[in-house]
DNA sequence: GTCTATATAACGATAGAC
DNA sequence: GTCTATCGTTATATAGAC
């Protein structure tokens, strides 16, 4: 039995290949109608303007992968292990949102506070947790002296960076996909190795 | 004495802002016109069309930087010591033109083909060298067993990502803009050192 | 080289029949 | 809810005077 998808989702989803191809101003309703095989006018009965149809868009896209990210954080483990168990799991995510980082860089970098109020509050909390992991670990003589901040924003990069500038990774050491896609699954397990390298007493 | 700049130097300039803020599709070409000062029919006299434009201000942008790059590339160092002086200047590079990297990921994402073939032949040369660097350290003793391309990922994300993500790690950890040059300045040195505790053995 | 005025095309959005 | 037809606007781009 066929899964029968309602119309309003038919659109979202073509709507959200469109806009992670082309961006906001790139895309072209048009586009999205005949992707979606369905007639242009549609799309504003659905969604009251392109601008709606975006945030849409970019909500769904947002509530699909935060929710497991604070799953990934509210895990209580020893630092090291948290730092295998988000990194694992945080690049895994995103292989199979490959299009969302630089979509959403992208976007924000154009409309700020699209997101950063929600990120925000959202990240605060395991911010928080985090840093006093940190501290504590630094007391406890287990990893050298680190500003919490430098080493989120350490681990985001070499988890994010990647996606972010696949088409370039790709391009410079002539992979196709399917290398890219060995690449990430080593950097799942070297990654983590890398970080707590970099931090650990020794 | 002002220095005087020609028209097409002008629309090079104002075009370059433009782009960088609203990207290809979403800048306006009079907008571009109006920032320069002159009229809307000029910028079709010297560029062709608007994608011509674009080109122009792009390789202008690659133009300025890949030089420099290049240079830091060049120097004859041990390897410690080539990537603390490659992070630190690169950074400092990037600070100076904060917008690039934003810029250069998103059109890439939407045309790989407009620099990937460039950016291959031109860090080629710098992998291959840094390839036997690293390769010698670790039969040397010096570090431990590490893909250089996944060194040379770590680094370039640890140096880029923070810039991509600009507006986010600001809302995040609620910093202005000299909050955010004080954050990189203190990486500049952090950075090194992570990834040579990284990777070194004790 | 620089301007005004305009052609041409495409886009977002709506009206109205069914 | 879904369609056809079309409006109104705005964008890139050009023609032609000076």
């Amino acid at each position: 039995m066929e899964k029968e998808q309602s119309t309003d989702q038919l659109i979202l989803q073509s709507a959200r290949d469109t806009f992670m191809k082309s961006g906001l101003q790139g895309a072209r309703m048009q586009e999205i109608a005949d992707k979606a095989n369905i007639n242009k006018a549609m799309l504003y009965y659905y969604y009251r303007s392109k601008e709606e149809l975006f945030k849409a868009v970019f909500m769904q896209e947002i509530y699909k992968v935060m929710p497991k990210i604070s799953e990934l954080l509210a895990v209580d483990l020893p630092l090291f292990e948290k730092i295998r168990y988000f990194v694992e799991n945080y690049i895994d995510i995103i292989k199979h949102n490959k299009h969302m980082p630089i979509f959403v860089l992208t976007e924000i970098n154009q409309n700020p506070d699209r997101i950063v109020s929600f990120a925000r509050e959202n990240v605060m909390t395991f911010f928080h947790v985090f840093v006093k992991d940190v501290d504590k670990a630094h007391k406890d003589g287990l990893i050298i002296k680190i500003e919490p901040q430098q080493l989120i924003v350490n681990m985001l990069a070499m988890c994010l960076f990647p996606f972010a500038a696949r088409p370039m990774v790709k391009g410079i050491f002539g992979m196709d996909e399917n290398n890219f896609d060995d690449f990430i699954d080593q950097r799942k397990k070297e990654v983590p190795e890398f970080i707590i390298n970099a931090i650990k007493v020794k």
